[in-house]
RNA sequence: GGAGGGGUGGCCGAGCGGUCAAUGGCAGCAGACUGUAAAUCUGCCGACGGAAGUCUACGAAAGUUCGAAUCUUUCCCCCUCCA
């Protein structure tokens, strides 16, 4: 029985991407039309994007296969600034040149989900740094800072949190969710985008727009946030044992991302599957019950649908393939193991501290030391000690599997 | 501008002249148990070194002292209250 009216709410709500909305019933109403616009925004900070940001990329998606058009807007505008909030990192003020950089890799990460181009439902891609770069102060406060109520801007939860807690809200951070605002007029006016979709935090930055646009203009336009991607025990999701989940194959190996949704917690398999698999709703329900060893099998499922997702159908063989080797004690196979980091061991003298450290398994040779006193290294999948001594007998076909705990691995080769 | 309180390892947070590479918690890593899960328990958790030890670190810089995260001075930054 559905909800909605529209297609794209009733499978947005089903499968857990709605949080909260402006005007509810309205943007229903407006969303039974194909080929409506919205948009959401990204900050560029790095070349990639990563686990973070799959809410919302997948909420586009929806969006897309809905018929409709999504904006992606990057801050490179609000990039250029940097977030003053974190005060001790002082985070390098990013040169033009890196912009257009990262900019061109968190397209590259986008392609797998959106279809960009210029027909109804295509994508497009939007750079605040159009508009923001050149704003003029006078008559920026005169044309949108008018509109703002300090007031009610301090009452704002992002607000409020900062004000309360013991760090400081320069203003410069303050104008972020005015900047936030004027995006959202401005792509309002100029393409006629009347959605804007974002994390459960960008709420009151959201509505800041959809007031700005109104106060401004009398017209009515939505705001739309999805929930904080969180583990069932609160915690933030998207760390491997190599750092965040990258959607960028050279920051983080398909095999690694494979990895990464094969290990998720047994109670978020569902909710995974509902939030980024292509997987139809009634098929998922199926999977509800399922219960205790079996729910490793649905894992893989996870694993391989959001892995083609993102890094295509034909990565999955070779990802398989890795795994069984990885797992398994048969040594017979690894040689055709590409999706692992191969060791070239060109000296057997070297102490597996050697290998460990220059393979960069362990950060530095006292962490790989403790790492080998505590057990965690293995060669051939046999726990050895620092004064272990490779030797060609126990390389199969040319090829060792040498694992840093149960789940960094590399291959060793003569 | 005035008064007061602060700045400690990825984060939180003790320490307030030697016994401090710095208690504790979180996060992280490894081991055991399992299902490549969770929970639990155990160990590790600045760098270099086989080790003894050496170096670098408690906002920055100078100083007092045999010796400083701890005392003094100046500077920077943050918070609260007043103007």
């Amino acid at each position: 029985m559905a909800k909605y009216k529209s297609s794209f709410l009733n499978e947005a709500a089903e499968r857990g991407f709605f949080y909260q909305s402006t005007n509810l019933d309205a943007m229903d109403d407006y969303l039974t039309t194909k080929g409506r616009l919205g948009y959401i925004g990204f900050d560029i900070t790095a070349k990639s994007l990563h686990v973070g940001h799959f809410i919302p990329i997948a909420m586009m998606r929806l969006f897309q296969k809905h018929g409709h058009r999504p904006i992606i807007l990057v801050g490179g505008g609000t990039t250029k600034i940097g977030d003053p909030s974190f005060r001790n990192t002082t985070r390098p003020i990013l040169s033009d040149k890196q912009i257009a950089e990262n900019l061109r890799g968190i397209k590259q990460c986008l392609l797998p989900f959106l279809h960009f181009g210029d027909k109804e439902s295509d994508a497009i891609l939007v750079n605040n740094a159009d508009w923001l770069n050149d704003i003029q102060y006078i008559p920026f406060l005169r044309e949108v800072g008018k509109y703002f109520s300090i007031n009610r801007m301090i009452g704002f939860d992002s607000v409020k949190t900062k004000l309360e807690s013991n760090s400081s809200l320069s203003f410069l951070e303050f104008n972020y969710m005015i900047f936030q605002a004027y995006d959202f007029l401005k792509l309002y006016t100029e393409k006629g985008c009347c959605i804007q979709f974002g994390g459960q935090d960008q709420w009151g930055n959201i509505c800041c727009g959809v007031e700005l646009i109104k106060k401004k203009l009398g017209k009515e336009v939505f705001g739309f946030t999805n929930p904080l991607l969180t583990t069932s025990d609160g915690k933030k999701m998207g760390k491997t044992a190599n750092g965040a989940v990258w959607l960028d194959r050279t920051l983080l190996s398909p095999y690694d991302f494979w990895q990464y949704w094969r290990n998720v917690n047994d109670a978020d398999v569902i909710k995974l599957m509902y939030l980024f698999t292509d997987l139809e709703i009634p098929e998922i329900k199926k999977m509800e019950n399922i219960q205790g060893q079996e729910i490793n099998d649905l894992k893989k499922l996870l694993a391989d649908e959001i892995t083609s997702i993102v890094h295509g159908h034909e990565s999955l063989d070779e990802i398989h393939k890795s795994a069984a080797n990885m797992f398994s004690k048969d040594s017979t196979n690894l040689s055709d193991t590409t999706s692992i980091p191969k060791y070239q061991l060109s000296d057997f003298s070297k102490s597996p501290i050697d290998i460990l450290v220059e393979s960069k398994l362990c950060e530095s040779r006292g962490d790989a030391k403790r790492l080998l006193r505590g057990g965690g290294v293995y060669a051939d999948g046999k726990t050895i000690t620092e004064d272990y001594k490779f030797q060609k007998e126990n390389f199969v076909n040319g090829v060792m599997k040498f694992s840093c705990g149960k789940k960094k691995h590399i291959l060793i080769v003569i």
